[in-house]
DNA sequence: CTGGTTACCGTAAACGTTTGTGATAAGATG
DNA sequence: CATCTTATCACAAACGTTTACGGTAACCAG
C-alpha cells in the first residue's frame, strides 16, 4: 500500500506540501496540487484512516446503533433498511461513512454502547428504539459523544431527537372512528416497555377524552408484534361481552393474524370490524380487505437524522431551532376502517 | 479521555510496560500487572483504537457488506438481521467487532467497496448477495483483504464460501412434486442476476430430468421478489392452457400474492396448486393453508460465516479443508403441497 | 537599493499505541 | 567470589497523518 511518503518521494516534494494539496490548503501552488492529485490517482494513494484519525481525533464516521433483537421483533419489516438507505446517501454528500454497530441479542445494549464508545471509531452516534428511560442516553452524555436519537425518551437531556408522530397517528385514527359512529374503540400494543406504547396510549386517552368517551382499560389489549399475537388480540376481542366495533393496531404486523382469526368466525375488517394499522410496511400493504394505515419514507426520515446529527455536530448548519422534531405520518385509506355504526342501531 | 500516558503516569512506571501489562506479554511482573489492571479499570482506560491500528496494522473489526436495496427487494424479512446476529456473538468471543457497512441505494457498491477498502477500517469482510460474475470479489482478491462470500460465484477465485443449499432444496422439491404425481411442475425467480436464481434453475432442470421430465421453458416464470410479484406469477400461470399443478417459489414472498390470485377464483393452495415456498420466513410462517417450505437458522449461518472467515485469516484453526461450504436447509411440511394427482386421470 | 509583503514550501512535532533493544538487579551456578 | 542466566523494566523508534512554524525567493513600494 502506498502511502503519503511514497507518494512525496515519487514527486520529489515534501510529504507537508502533499498533504496540504490533496486537503486543499490554501497555500499551495496550482500546478504542484495539479501534480499532486495527479499522481495520487495514478498511484492509488487512500490516506490512511488510522493515521488521519489519530492526528485529528476525527473519525469521518458515523455509527448506527441497533439492536438486532429490536430489528427482528417490534420493528420487523425492514424498517432499519430503509432509514439506512437514507443516512448512508446524506453522510455520504458530507464525506462521512456510515457503519452499523449492531448489538447482538446475548450482549447488554449498555456494555455494548460502552465499548464502541471508548473504541472511539465513530464521531457521532444515532441511537434507536428508545426506551421511556434510557441508559444510553445517559452514557453517550457523560462522554460527550454527539448522537441523535430515533425516538423520544423521559430520560432528563436535551438532546437532539426525531421520533414518528404517535400521537397524531392516534389521534387522526381515533377522530377517524368517532366520525364514523364509533364508541367503543380498542387499542392493541405490544408488551415492551419502549416509549412508543407509552405516547401510543396516551393519545389514545386524550383523543377519547376529547370526544367524551370514557377510557375502558379492558379495551387495551396487548400482544406480541407479530401475526400470532394479532391472533390472540382478535380472540380476546371476540369473547368480549361489550365488543368493540374498531381498533387502533399499533404494530400492524398484528394485521395478519387479526385477519385470519375474523375469517374463522366469518368476520371481515371494514364490515365487521373497523380496523387502522400502524405503520404502512411492505407486508402488510396487499392485504384484502385494504388495511388502512399510516406511512412515511423511511428514507427521508434516515436523511432528516442524520442532518439532524450534523446540525448539532457543527458540521452542517442549520435555521432550525428545535432539538426534537415529530416526524409527520400520511394517512393510508384503504377499506378496513369502512364499517360506519348507526347510530340509532 | 485518559490515554496510556496518563495511566503511567498515575503508576509511575513507563508506558511500555504499561502496555505490555495490558496486552498480557510475558516479561511484566505479575504484582505489577495486577496493578496496572487495577489502575486501568479505576481511571477508565481503553485503548484508542487509531494508535493502536497505527502501530499494530489491524483494526480488530470486520466488515459485513450489504447493500441496502438487496436487503429491501430480494431478501427481505430481516435475513440479514438474523445474520448479523450470528456474526457479531460469534466475533465478540475473539474479542472482535462487527461493523455494518451499508452501500445505499444510489451509489455503485464497487466504488463503495473501494473507499471501504482503502478506509483499511476492517480486518477482513463478508460479503452477501453475490452475482454470477462478481466485481466485488476481484478488487477484493486484487487489495488481499481477507474475506468470505455469502453466496457462491463464478468470478473465478478459490475465496471461502458459504451458500444455501438450493440445489438441494430445488431437488427436494421436484422429487416431492413427482412423488405426488405431479409432472407439469413450474418454478418462479425473480428478475435478478443473483447467483442464486441460476443454481435454482440449473438443479431444477437436473431433477426433471432425473424423473424423465422434459423441460418446458414456458413453465419458468419471473416476477418481482414480492407480493404483486406473486400476483402476477399466478395470474400468468392461471391463463397457461396446460396448467402446472405445482409450483415451486425461489422467493416466498411471492406467496401471499399468490395465495391471494388463486383465493379470486376459489383455488386453494394444497388442494387446486401445490406450492412449495424458500425460505420459511417470518411472514410466511402463518400462510392459511400452512407453506410448504425450506427453513435454516440465521444466527448459526452468522456464526458459521464468522467462523471460516477467521479461519482463512488464521485467527482460528480448523481441521476443515473445505474452502466452501453447502448451508443445509430443513423442510418444513405444511399443507400446500398436499395435491395429489391421479396418475390415470 | 532597501525594507516589507507575499506565495510557496520544507521541517519537525504531535496524536496514542506497540515492540525491539538494551539496561539493571537479582538469583543461580561454578 | 566471579560469571552467567533470568526476570523485569525503561527507552526510543515506528506506524501515517496533519499542521504550526520558519525559511526562501520573488515581487512590490518607497
Amino acid at each position: 500500500m502506498v502511502n503519503i511518503k511514497d507518494l512525496a518521494k515519487h514527486l520529489n516534494i515534501s510529504i507537508g506540501t502533499v498533504s496540504r494539496a490533496l486537503n486543499n490548503r490554501p497555500d499551495v501552488n496550482k500546478d504542484t496540487r495539479k501534480k499532486v492529485l495527479q499522481a495520487a490517482a495514478d498511484l492509488g494513494y487512500v490516506a490512511n484512516q488510522s493515521g488521519r484519525s489519530l492526528r485529528q481525533g476525527t473519525t469521518n464516521a458515523i455509527g448506527f446503533l441497533i439492536n438486532t433483537s429490536d430489528a427482528n421483533e417490534a420493528n420487523s419489516d425492514n424498517f432499519f433498511m430503509g432509514v439506512i438507505d437514507g443516512l448512508q446517501s446524506a453522510l455520504a454528500k458530507k464525506h462521512l461513512d456510515l457503519v452499523v454497530l449492531p448489538c447482538s441479542s446475548d450482549e447488554d445494549p449498555e456494555d455494548y454502547l460502552k465499548r464502541m464508545v471508548a473504541r472511539r471509531l465513530v464521531d457521532g452516534m444515532i441511537i434507536s428504539a428508545t426506551h421511556t428511560i434510557d441508559k444510553r442516553i445517559t452514557l453517550l452524555v457523560k462522554n460527550k459523544v454527539p448522537f441523535v436519537a430515533l425516538g423520544q425518551s423521559d430520560t432528563g437531556s436535551n438532546h437532539p431527537w426525531i421520533d414518528l408522530d404517535f400521537e397524531g397517528v392516534a389521534q387522526v385514527s381515533i377522530d377517524r372512528f368517532v366520525s364514523r359512529g364509533h364508541s367503543r374503540i380498542a387499542i392493541a400494543l405490544s408488551h415492551s416497555d419502549l416509549n412508543l406504547g407509552r405516547l401510543f396510549l396516551n393519545s389514545y386517552k386524550a383523543s377519547l377524552k376529547r370526544h367524551g368517551i370514557a377510557f375502558d382499560p379492558k379495551l387495551v389489549l396487548k400482544g406480541a408484534t407479530n401475526d400470532q399475537g394479532g391472533y390472540e388480540v382478535a380472540s380476546q376481542l371476540l369473547e368480549m361481552a361489550d365488543r368493540p366495533t374498531a381498533i387502533l393496531l399499533v404494530h400492524e404486523l398484528m394485521a395478519q393474524g387479526l385477519y385470519r382469526r375474523l375469517a374463522e368466525d366469518d368476520l371481515q375488517a371494514g364490515r365487521d370490524l373497523s380496523i387502522i394499522g400502524f405503520r404502512n410496511s411492505a407486508q402488510a400493504r396487499m392485504f384484502s380487505p385494504s388495511l388502512t394505515s399510516f406511512k412515511l419514507s423511511l428514507q427521508d426520515l434516515g436523511v432528516a437524522l442524520a442532518e439532524k446529527l450534523l446540525t448539532s455536530m457543527g458540521t452542517i448548519e442549520s435555521s432550525e431551532e428545535q432539538i426534537g422534531k415529530i416526524w409527520p405520518m400520511q394517512l393510508v385509506e384503504g377499506e378496513s376502517d369502512a364499517l360506519i355504526i348507526n347510530s340509532n342501531r
